[in-house]
DNA sequence: CGCGGCTTTGATGTTCATCAAGTAAAGTGG
DNA sequence: CCACTTTACTTGATGAACATCAAAGCCGCG
C-alpha cells in the first residue's frame, strides 16, 4: 500500500512557493510536524467519495484523476491533473466529506498536511490565506471552463480536445504514453467507449495521429486544432 | 439604467449573517462607505465576460443568471441563482477579468463593494477570509455538481432536473412563473431548443405539468422526480 | 395593426449509443 | 514460464436520441 518518507524538508519543497512562500521559518518548521509524505502506485485511491475529510493533500509529483460515480454505477471523469493542483481541493473547506474521488493514473507521491493546522494558519495569517483562496479559486474556474469547452464540441472536437490536452497541458510533448484507458477518455468527454476507439482509429487513418501500444504521437497538430475548434 | 441609492445600513443587512458575520461595527461601518446599492431591471446585464473586476459583487434580492459566450455566438448557462450566492464569485480572486456574464432574469438588488477593500479585510480577518473561503468553496461545488448530474442525464432527464430545480430550490412553490425562455433552458441543460419545447409539451400532455403562458404548475411531483432519475 | 421575436409541431437527417463478436494485451495461478 | 482468465481494445451493423429545418401560430410592443 502506502509507504510513510521520513525526512522533514518543507522549507525546499517545490510547493512552498505555490501556497505555503507567506511562511515564515518557524510556521515551516511546524507544518513539517504536522505532514506526512505518501506514495500512491499507479492505479491506487487517494481518497474516496464519502470519505471524511481530515487533510489537506497537494499532489507533489504523478499525475491523478478527480471523478465521482453516478447512481448506475458509471465514472464521470471531473478533471485529469498533475502536480500542485490540489488533490483535495473541492471540499476540503465547504464540506465534511470527499465530494470526489481521486486516484493516480501514474505513480504519485501526496503531501498531507492536518486540515486543521491549515486552517489555524488560515486564520493567522492573511497573506497565506489569500495565496491559498486564489489557488483554489483558479483550480475551480479551470474546471468550469474545462467542462463547458468540452460541452459545446461533438465527439470528434472531443477526442481532439483531450488529445490536445495531453500534448500541451500535461505532457509539454508531442510523443506521450496515454496514462489513462479509452474508457476513462469516453467518461471524460461524456461519449461511449467504442466511439472514442472509433474516432481514434479515424484519426489515425488520417495520418493526425500515431500510435504504438499505450504511446501517442500527435503528427499533425494543427489539425487537431481545427477538429477540436470545429469538430 | 441603474439607480443609485443612498441609506447605509450594512449593519441590518440580511448579508451581513452571510459573510460578514466576523466583523465588528467599526469595519461594518467602513464597508458602508466602500459599498453601492445597484438595482437591475430584468434582462440588465450586471457583468459582462471579459469586463474587468474592480468590485466584490453579491445578489441582494431578485434571480440572476451566469453565462458565457461560445465562439460560434451561442449561450451556455453555466448557474441560474438567488440571493446570498455571490455574483461575481468565480473569479475574483483568480482572474483580473471576468470569464463569465451575469444578467438579472428578474428585478434584481446587487451590492458592490469595492475589491481591494475586500482584500484589505481579508488580510486582517481570520475568520472573515475563513468564512468567504468556505462561502465560495461551496457555491463552486455546487455549480460542479450541478453540471455533472445534468450531464449524465438523457434529454427527459434535464427537462424535469431543471423544472424540479426551478420548484424546490429558486420558488419553493410548485407553481411560479418561468423567469427563462425556453431557448435559456436550451442552452443550460445542453440541448436544442425544439427539444425542449416538445418535452414540456409531452410533460403537458401527461399531466406532469400545467402550463399557462409564463406560469408553471407541478401536478404529479413524483413522476417528475422519477424522470429526472431515470430519464 | 403589423412587425419581430418567442413558441409550437411535424418531417427529415445526423450523430451517437448500443449490441455483438472478435482480437489483442495484460494479469493470475499452477 | 506457460496456460488460462480477464480486461481492454477494435470494428461493423443497427437503431435510438437528438438536432435541424421549415411553416405556422401566438404574443407583446411600438
Amino acid at each position: 500500500m502506502n509507504e510513510k518518507k521520513k525526512p522533514c524538508s518543507c522549507a525546499s519543497c517545490d510547493f512552498r512557493e505555490v501556497v505555503f512562500s507567506y511562511l515564515d521559518e518557524l510556521s515551516v518548521e511546524e507544518l513539517c510536524d504536522h505532514k506526512e509524505e505518501l506514495f500512491f502506485r499507479k492505479g491506487e485511491i487517494i481518497n474516496h467519495e464519502g470519505e471524511k475529510i481530515s487533510n489537506f493533500k497537494y499532489l507533489k509529483s504523478g499525475l491523478v484523476k478527480l471523478y465521482r460515480r453516478t447512481p448506475n454505477g458509471d465514472e464521470q471523469v471531473i478533471t485529469i491533473t498533475r502536480p500542485f493542483e490540489f488533490v483535495s481541493n473541492m471540499s476540503i473547506f465547504s464540506e465534511e466529506r470527499y465530494q470526489y474521488s481521486v486516484s493516480a493514473l501514474e505513480d504519485s507521491v501526496v503531501c498531507m498536511v492536518n486540515l486543521d493546522f491549515i486552517k489555524q494558519l488560515f486564520l493567522k495569517n492573511g497573506g497565506f490565506a489569500m495565496g491559498l483562496l486564489t489557488k483554489i479559486s483558479r483550480i475551480n474556474d479551470k474546471i468550469i471552463s474545462q467542462t463547458l469547452d468540452i460541452r459545446q464540441k461533438n465527439l470528434i472536437g472531443r477526442v481532439a480536445y483531450v488529445l490536445l490536452y495531453f500534448t500541451n497541458d500535461i505532457y509539454k510533448s508531442r510523443v506521450f504514453d496515454l496514462p489513462v484507458s479509452r474508457k476513462e477518455i469516453a467518461d471524460y468527454i461524456g461519449m461511449s467507449t467504442a466511439n472514442v476507439i472509433r474516432t481514434m482509429s479515424e484519426f489515425k487513418k488520417e495520418g493526425i495521429i500515431r500510435v504504438f501500444g499505450k504511446t501517442i504521437e500527435v503528427v499533425d497538430m494543427a489539425k487537431l486544432e481545427v477538429i477540436s475548434k470545429h469538430g
